[in-house]
DNA sequence: CCTGCAACTTAGGAGGTCACGC
DNA sequence: GCGTGACCTCCTAAGTTGCAGG
């Protein structure tokens, strides 16, 4: 039964289903101009742009606040974007970004935005209602018999691009999508979507190879970008089964694939130690693969096979540790990997020889791509790749540390503290951050006067029980054993905000949604509810749930990843 | 082998929503 | 009822992987 989403793909010759239909996407809405009398200055003279040079001025005025519209890169980028969209008049008079005066359209957005949240309850009602009428038209398809959810019906909206980290090409113009963009997938026999009135689709393809149902390039990078159903779809879920299948593969050999690479370290191939020590990072750091990118084209950010020397340094000892290794890198996202790590001499002595006579700029693993790696990858396991090792070990982990930090006694709140604790070994092993939210100082704070409140009831609720087995003397009357509930019940409600407060403060900079999400297998999960007697509803919600339907109705309590 | 493309998964942030305590 | 903050949803960028074609 558990082979059974390998099966499927192996079986069926990648056809993704027989039968597809929906009504194609929902496109960003139009252009409304800005009242006349919301004005725009050059050089401090009022100035009515063009429709077209107006949009992309006010995305522009909607950034302003945001600190990257002060970047050079940003400014520079968005200016020759700009300068693309004006008149021949525009063009030759506005020749200097610094000259342009944003701020009304600025004042004018932020209004708008004000009145937005001012709106009435019926107001807002009528937006909502308006909402699900588009959702229940757009936003689900039929797919061999079943209605399912889609992701994302609707299309990006134009805009200004904002990369994440340091990106070359921040402030660009993102485009708007028009119908003649979009290419349509559906199945012969469906009902094919109607483009807006007046418009054309540039492609209607009947593909059942694939699983999305609409497509477009996009300006910036050029890529495609898809529109594909929920994670609560079956074609979802079946390929998560599989992923974590295949990770539990790994683990039944994953001890040979060890003594292989460790062995792999003495070789007399540079490429094969290099493999073998990228490897080794992969398994023991849960790095990722490391791609190669263009150089300009985006941030410049690392994975394992893509690290430069000036990524690592090597210490024979640090902290009374031999042979430590400090990783400090932008990887995905731009988010910082820090890392001190004690390694086996071996590795060490191996990163010394790949460092030699290189510049800090040039590959640390100069044989070695995620292509080679991923090979290699497949002769020691079919199925096995750079990412599957994250899967793994982030699923494992999560069970190893659930089996250590649950105790039988605890309370629920206690045993959802241990819960979110292993979550979170998880998430610090794969360098899941976060920015630590706006208001954590304060929140923090406020949570700690509750305690301290909370501590005060506690004395007085201790001395009126101590009074009153005084009065009672000999007898125990009424009273007295009132107050001696009321001082458990005070009692429970402070370790419940002093449990809240731990589980807040350790998860500051730490981000669990990520690796709940994406790398554990939902089973160890769901058998661990069951065993504890745990609702499943305090560890995920509703559209958790959905996701992860098939985990809840196959996982019982003595599941092992 | 290398390069580029296509398809799909993984990622953090913004902003909306809703529940909870006062 | 009202304000606050935690949680959730949406958004879309940024990765990985496999494959085709030279």
């Amino acid at each position: 039964d558990q082979l059974r989403p390998l099966q499927i793909l192996r079986y069926t010759d990648g056809v993704k289903w027989k039968f597809l239909e929906h009504k194609g996407p929902v496109f960003a809405p139009a252009y409304e101009p800005i009242p006349s009398h919301v004005k725009f200055y050059y050089d401090g003279k009022h100035m009515k742009l063009s429709p077209e040079a107006e949009e992309v001025a006010t995305f522009f005025a909607k950034m302003l606040d945001h600190e990257y519209t002060t970047k050079d890169i940003f400014r520079k980028n968005f200016f020759k974007d700009w300068r693309k969209e004006m008149t021949s008049e525009e063009r030759a008079k506005i020749t200097d970004l610094k000259k342009c005066d944003f701020t009304e359209m600025s004042e004018y957005f932020k209004a708008q935005s004000e009145a937005r949240k001012a709106m009435s309850k019926e107001e807002k009602q009528k937006i909502k209602e308006e909402n699900e009428r588009i959702l229940q038209q757009y936003g689900f398809c039929i797919m061999d018999n079943h209605k399912e959810r889609i992701a994302n019906f609707r299309i990006e909206p134009p805009g200004l691009f904002r990369g994440r980290g340091d990106h070359p090409k921040m402030g660009m113009l993102k485009r708007r999508i028009r119908p003649q963009d979009i290419i349509i997938n559906c199945s012969k026999d469906s009902k094919v979507p109607e483009p807006p009135p007046g418009t054309k689709w540039k492609e209607v393809r009947h593909d059942n190879k694939v699983t999305w149902l609409v497509s477009w390039t996009e300006n910036i990078q050029g890529s495609i970008k898809y529109i594909m159903l929920n994670p609560s779809s079956r074609i979802k879920g079946e390929k998560d089964w599989q992923k974590y299948e295949t990770a539990r593969r790994l683990k039944k050999c994953v001890d040979r694939i060890r003594a292989q690479y460790r062995e792999d370290w003495k070789s007399k191939e540079m490429r094969i130690r290099q493999r073998a020590v990228a490897l080794y990072f992969i398994d023991k750091l849960a790095l990722r693969a490391g791609n190669e990118k263009e150089e300009g084209e985006t941030a410049d950010t690392v994975g394992c096979c893509s690290l430069r020397v000036e990524h690592i340094k090597l210490y024979p000892e640090n902290e009374g540790q031999e042979y430590v290794v400090e990783f400090d890198f932008l990887g995905k996202d731009s988010i910082r990997y820090y890392n001190r790590v004690p390694v086996e001499k071996r590795v060490f002595k191996n990163l010394q020889l790949f460092m030699e006579n290189k510049e800090p700029d040039d590959d640390l693993f100069d044989r070695l791509n995620t292509s080679i790696l991923n090979k290699h990858l497949q002769e020691l396991m079919d199925g096995l790749t750079a990412k599957v090792f994250r899967t793994y070990n982030a699923s494992i982990t999560l069970q190893q540390q659930l089996k250590e930090l649950t105790t039988a006694e605890e309370n629920i709140p206690a045993k959802i503290l241990s819960y979110n604790r292993a979550n979170r070994a998880v998430a610090i092993l794969c360098n899941h951050q976060r920015a630590p939210p706006k208001t954590f100082e304060k929140s923090m704070q406020n949570l700690q006067s509750k305690i301290d409140a909370k501590r005060d009831q506690l004395a007085d609720a201790k001395r009126e029980l101590k009074s009153a087995k005084a009065d009672a003397k000999v007898r125990k009357d009424e009273k007295s054993k009132n107050k001696k509930k009321a001082v458990q019940r005070i009692e429970e409600q402070l370790m419940k905000l002093e449990v809240q407060a731990t589980d807040r403060e350790e998860n500051k900079q730490i981000a669990l949604g990520t690796s709940k999400l994406n790398y554990l297998d939902p089973r160890i999960s769901v058998a661990w509810c069951k065993k504890w007697g745990i609702p499943v509803e305090k560890i995920y919600n509703k559209t958790q749930r959905e996701k992860f339907a098939w985990a809840i109705d196959m996982a019982e309590e003595d599941y092992e990843f």
